[in-house]
DNA sequence: CGATATGTTCGATGGCCATCGAATAATAAA
DNA sequence: TTTATTATTCGATGGCCATCGAACATATCG
């Protein structure tokens, strides 16, 4: 992977709200769990963990929940997110079906290899 | 490592500029190598490559040389990377010995583990 | 249909930041 | 000591970006 698109994935992952979005998306779960009581995704019913592929109903929704911002702000991230390449998402309806990007997560993995 | 610090190790990293140089000290060769001929670190007059550990002398002359933006830019930049943690500087009278720090690296590497 | 819920788009705003050149400091060489 | 080299600091500037609320769009429910 080139440099200038580890520089988009890191700047998508430098704002410390989006770097949470993505990581309560990564993880499947509220990323401020810790302070905030660990209100969980829920992923088709199933308490998941972790599986990359994994897709993750109403995702805007539950950060919505877990996160001070605006929805504006929130679908904005949403979007820098999809554009960085480490996420995808999808509508169906009502639902928001989002997942991380494999390929994304292995060029991570493979920074400083 | 808590999660504000990894936004800002990559905040560090989200500009271009700035990835150029923490490669070019982290591979301790010249990351515009491919399209500009690919001067090189001279590591106390080695070749060397890839060992974090290893201190970089005159990695600021040499930032200058391979790099079109000013001295105090390239200055600015050196700072953040230092404030992100992700290396250390020290100068001895002219030379400017630097190199990566390698819990730095390890945190980065650990990343989505 | 009307009401409610859920996302998106838009314009504004305030703040941060990459970059520069000039001035300054510190050191080495002549 | 004078000069040249090298790095830092400072102020300015232009641009990008996180955030908001309002308006709009879309879909579900009653």
């Amino acid at each position: 992977m080139e440099q200038s698109n580890y520089s988009k994935i890191f700047k998508a992952l430098s704002s410390e709200q989006r770097l949470k979005i993505f990581l309560m998306i990564y993880k499947q779960c509220c990323a401020s769990g810790e302070q905030q009581g660990g209100a969980e995704f829920k992923a088709g019913g199933e308490k998941a963990c972790c599986p990359a592929t994994k897709v993750i109903e109403k995702a805007f929704s539950h950060v919505c929940d877990c996160m001070k911002l605006s929805r504006s702000t929130i679908s904005h991230h949403f979007k820098e997110l999809q554009n960085a390449g480490l996420i995808t998402c999808e509508r169906d309806g009502r639902t928001f079906r989002c997942k991380v990007n494999d390929q994304a997560v292995k060029a991570i993995r493979d920074f400083l290899k």
